[in-house]
This record gives C-alpha cells, sequence and structure tokens, in this order.
DNA sequence: CTGAAAGCGCTTACAG
DNA sequence: CTGAAAGCGCTTACAG
C-alpha cells in the first residue's frame, strides 16, 4: 500500500514511509476526495468515517501541508527571526517584543538561534525564506550580506536588528555603539585616574564598535584595555588580573551585559570595591546600582517588527537606517565605588 | 503575465502578485525548464542566462519552496518548540540547549512564543506539524492537550518540557515541584517564625504545585501566602506589604525566578534584611548569595532534544515521563538574613 | 453524500 | 544546451 521507495524517504534520520491520502483511501475501500473531507472534519456516512480513521490511525497517517498549502495558495503567516544567541537575555527580550507585536496582527514569529555562525546564518535565511517566511528580522552573525542582494531584489523583506548589514542595502535598527562608549569613556576619565575596559571577542559588529569608542579615548595599545571575554567567567578572570595588578584600575567598564555580570562577580569573589559602569542593563546592574549604558531591547524589537509589517503591506519602502541613542542610567555616580554585601 | 487574480493574493495584508517560473520563463522567451536550472545556478548560455536573470528581477520572482519540496520530496530538517514566555531567561536557556544539540545533527530550532495563550498554543501546534516538523518540544499553557491525540497517532513527535500533559500520553520532562516547595518550606519553619511565600498567578502547572507544596505546610488559608505575582514588580509589591505588617515575615521564599527577583528589588528599596530563597536559581540570586531550589533549564532542554532525536529515528517508542529533582544550592544559611548594600 | 478530473508551482526523469 | 511531459500530495471546482 505505502511504496517504501517514495522520494522522501532517507533523507534525515531513519527513512520513513509516509502514508498519503492516496493509500488511505484504498484501504478504506473509498475515494480520495471522501476521505480528505473526512480527515477534513466535514461531514460523511458514519460507515466511510469509520473505515477512514481506522486506515489513517493503521497507516499513521499526517497530511501533508506543504501539498495542502500548495494547492490551496495559502499564503503563510509566518515571520522569521535569526539572532545570533538566544540565551542572551538582551535577544529573547527583543524577539518577546517582537513576537507581541506580530501576534497581535495574526503572524506567527519564528526564532532561530546562529549561535555566531555565519554558515548557519546563510542556512537558516534559506530555508526561511524559502518557505515563504513574510518577513525576516536578521541579527546577523555573517560578516558580509551580499548573499542577501538576489534575495531582495526578489521581494523578500529583511529587516537587521542591533547590528547593520554589511554590502547591502536594507532596513536597520542599531544602536550608536561606538560614540556612547567613547563618551562614557571620556567620562569616567574625568574622576579616576585609571579606567580599564573589559570587551568582548572582536566578532560581533556591536563588539567592535564599542572597543573602537574606548581606543578612541584611551589609545590602542592601553594596558587597561582587555578583550576576548565571551562569556562572563572569562570576564571575571581578566577583571581578577586587572584588580590583581600593582596599580589596580579604579574603574571599570563592561562593554555588554554579560562581561559587566562577570565584573561583579570578580568583585565578589575578591571582596573588592570599585567604580563600575555597564553597556547594556540588566536585573543584576539595577539590583547593584551601576549606572548602564543602554538601549531597550524591546525598543528594537518593537521597531523592526512594526517596520516588518509595513514591509509587509508595501514591499516597495526604500530602506532605512535608524540609529537609537544608547542613554545613560544614572545610578552609582561614577566617582563611587559599588559597594559589595559584606560575606560572613 | 502575472495573473492577479490568482489564489494566493489577498490573504493577509495587501494582496501580493507573485511571479512563477512560468511568466519569468515566458518574460525571458525560454522554457520553464531552462529558467528553472538558470535559477538554480547551473550552467546554460549566456544569452538565456541574462534574459532570465533580467525577468526574475522586473517580475521580483522568487522560487515558491513549497512547490519545490513537494515536488523534490525532500523532508525538513526542522524541529519546532513552544515556549509559553520566551522573555523568562528559563525558557531562553532551555531553547539555547536544545538547539545546540539539534543543530549537532543537522536539524534547525525553530520557537514560538505562547504568552500563556492555549489559543495560540493550538494554532502553533497545528502550523508547525502541518509543515512537517520533524518533532515539537512543547511547554503547554493550554490545560488540556486531547487535541494532540491524533496528531500523535498520526506519528507526529511531541515532548513535552517543564510542564506535563494534561490527558494525553506523551513523553515529558518535568521537576518535582510539589514536593521541593513543600520541603523548603518545612525546612525554613525550622528556624523561622513566620515564613511568607509569594507565587505566582495560578494558570501554569508549575505554580499550581509550587503553591501546592508551600500550602501542604502553612494550611490553605495561611495570611502568610501570597499569590498572583506574575511580574517581579507585583512580587515587589507583594513582599513590601508584607514586609510593613505589625508581624512581619522573618523568612521569604519566592516561588520562580522572576518572584524572587521582586521580592530581593523590595528589600533594596525598603532598605530591609531578611532571609530569602527562591524556587528557581538566576544571577541575581547567585550575586546575593540567595539560597536557591533549582532545575537547569539546560538540562530539561538537552533531555528533550535528546529525546526528540531518538524519537526522529524511531518513533514507536513507547512514551517516557521522567521526574527531574530539583535540587538545592546551598549560599547563605535559610536562618540569615541577605544583607543588601548600604545606602548613600 | 460521493467521485473523477484538473491544477497549485515547482523538479525529475527522459528526449532531442 | 534545451524542452515537453509527468508528477509531488493535496484541494478545488464540477458532476452525478
Amino acid at each position: 500500500m505505502v511504496d517504501p521507495q517514495r522520494a522522501n524517504a532517507g533523507i534525515k534520520g531513519q527513512p520513513q514511509e509516509r502514508a498519503r491520502l492516496q493509500d488511505v483511501a484504498a484501504l478504506a475501500g473509498v475515494s480520495i476526495k471522501t476521505t480528505s473531507r473526512i480527515l477534513n472534519g466535514e461531514k460523511a456516512s458514519a460507515g466511510a468515517t469509520s473505515k477512514v480513521l481506522d486506515a489513517a490511525k493503521l497507516l499513521r497517517y499526517r497530511p501533508n501541508g506543504i501539498a495542502r498549502e500548495l494547492r490551496s495558495g495559502a499564503i503563510s503567516n509566518g515571520v522569521g527571526m535569526i539572532v545570533s544567541d538566544l540565551s542572551n537575555p538582551f535577544y529573547s527580550k527583543m524577539a518577546y517584543a517582537a513576537e507581541e507585536i506580530l501576534a497581535k496582527e495574526g503572524f506567527d514569529l519564528f526564532i532561530a538561534s546562529t549561535d555566531e555562525d555565519p554558515q548557519r546564518e546563510e542556512g537558516l535565511v534559506k530555508r526561511m525564506l524559502e518557505r515563504r517566511t513574510r518577513a525576516l528580522l536578521l541579527v546577523p552573525s555573517s560578516p558580509d550580506h551580499s548573499y542577501l542582494k538576489f534575495e531582495m531584489a526578489l521581494g523578500s523583506n529583511i529587516i537587521f536588528l542591533d547590528r547593520p548589514p554589511v554590502n547591502l542595502l536594507a532596513d536597520s535598527f542599531v544602536s550608536n555603539d561606538r560614540q556612547a562608549a567613547r563618551e562614557i569613556v571620556a567620562e569616567l576619565k574625568k574622576s579616576h585616574r585609571r579606567v580599564a575596559v573589559i570587551g568582548d571577542e572582536q566578532i560581533a559588529w556591536t563588539a567592535k564598535e564599542r572597543l573602537a569608542g574606548a581606543v578612541e579615548e584611551l589609545g590602542a595599545d592601553s594596558p587597561l584595555i582587555q578583550i576576548g571575554a565571551h562569556r562572563p567567567e572569562k570576564a571575571e578572570e581578566i577583571a581578577i588580573e586587572l584588580l590583581g595588578r600593582a596599580e589596580p584600575p579604579t574603574a571599570l567598564l563592561g562593554l555588554n551585559n554579560l562581561i559587566t555580570l562577570g565584573i561583579l562577580q570578580a568583585l565578589k569573589k575578591c571582596g573588592r570595591s570599585c567604580s563600575v559602569v555597564g553597556v547594556d542593563d540588566s536585573d543584576v546592574l539595577q539590583m547593584f546600582e551601576v549606572t548602564a549604558l543602554n538601549v531597550d531591547p524591546e525598543r528594537i524589537g518593537e521597531l523592526a517588527a512594526q517596520r516588518a509589517l509595513k514591509r509587509i503591506s508595501n514591499p516597495d519602502l526604500a530602506p532605512i537606517n535608524q540609529l537609537l541613542e544608547m542613554r545613560k542610567i544614572h545610578r552609582t555616580p561614577l566617582d563611587r565605588p559599588i559597594i559589595f554585601p559584606e560575606r560572613k
């Protein structure tokens, strides 16, 4: 009944025979059309209904939504979002905000994560667009987006978030990372002799921009600038090294949310107090009253989702590039140290 | 050339004419097959190539992946994950861990969020399965999963995480929330006269279980049990009220990560110190050395992803229900208060 | 209530 | 190098 040689067998995982409507109809002894009707919950004679349901169960029949979608001409209501690292609360908040806006308009948001791998990004983009995703919100990991030119010329709606497109004209919502980092370092220098800066690995655009801003103030070869802190643990390690020097920094600047967390962990572990400022905000910074430089991830997610909706109604919009300002959230004044809970 | 009356017009958003391969071929003056070859990057004569590419651009042609997939019989490599609230770090960590495991085996993980809406859950499940998602990881929001019986009988691979299926036999990975909550309250009672408990709105299974555990120790009508704290701000408000009573609690138990965050915010705001314990761990609890009861979200995500892989190779596995133990992470002893950074 | 035929937009053989 | 025909698994008209 089911031909195991059929095309869809054995692509990934175990070969898997899929029963078709045809197979169910044959086993039930009724026509394809009747079978379709019954499985779609329309009325039919009791006899036919039970025969068809039995046959479907026996053959483990599952309708092929791909075929249905093709025939019925229904358009997908899916919007895709591709982020670099879903475990970073910055991106999950962004995704949540976008989802809220899109769901209100009847669209599904499907989120995938590249783990900063350009290959994965290209593959995910391709697979999402081929499935007629109505728009794509992209936090890019790839260093070059010219591969998207053709897709965009073909009418795909692509919107960049948090990091700008490279070699491509497309909508983007990014923040003024370089300028913000430069200005906060300049401000710290006013009340501190030694300002240390800890940055991420130099992969993401935001990481490079923030570092560039700090370098403009402190010089490229400052021994107080340290990078490579991709996880909080690594940031903690670097901070401990800095604090252990003969001339330790009097202020520490963490160039993203995870790094600043690591800095606070270091202070806690060493029982030290020090002025701390963070780029990006978080619950922990709030609790310790650490002054932060921040763009709401929710704001970026909302703007991008709204733009996606606009583009879905009118794909011929000219690209816009919106620069969002990072704002300083004043908490502990920059010349005061962050005090840690006393240890027993 | 492009017939604006075609079926896929005007379903959602603006009507959108889609050029077909046929339209491109007609405009370029070559056959459909040649057009297909050129757009798929195969070799063809230079003349045909440029004519086809021009026509494709002019018509904003995008291949229909649905049709391609149907004809070529390719099987999707997508796995779906549906969570109740993506902005909760618990779930984004879970998703990240699952994604890592699945990506290693060549599967894409597509994540969607229901915002605790059963309707959205049903819709998302249906749309994902119809698209031949190979497996579905589900943190359910719905109070009844019998709607999935038919899907499962048809061979869909569905795995429940964090919350168990109701009226359905399916794989699940959940923690012993009730018992863990009961035991920690019992332990707190040993060194505290007044143990207060703050819980979430009684929607999610975990919220109900945790409350039930606390009630078993404190009684259903204890004035020290407060629920409805769905956001940290609400938990903070409740905690402030509790702390302002004539006989304030000597210990506060937060029944999830966001609630415990709110409790700490309340203590900070009021400048009070108090013993605090949290169900679920977080960066903030770690920094304040709050003792926590925890199941690694990463562990749940990994187990579920591994189970999905197994089911994809062998769909006939009998359902398993794994109960994960919540473990106590000892930090500050239960009879000691959490001390807050001194305010200036 | 039920069925035979046509077709969704592609790709896959198979010929020229 | 190129094309006409068949078919992926369904649903949509249209008949009986």
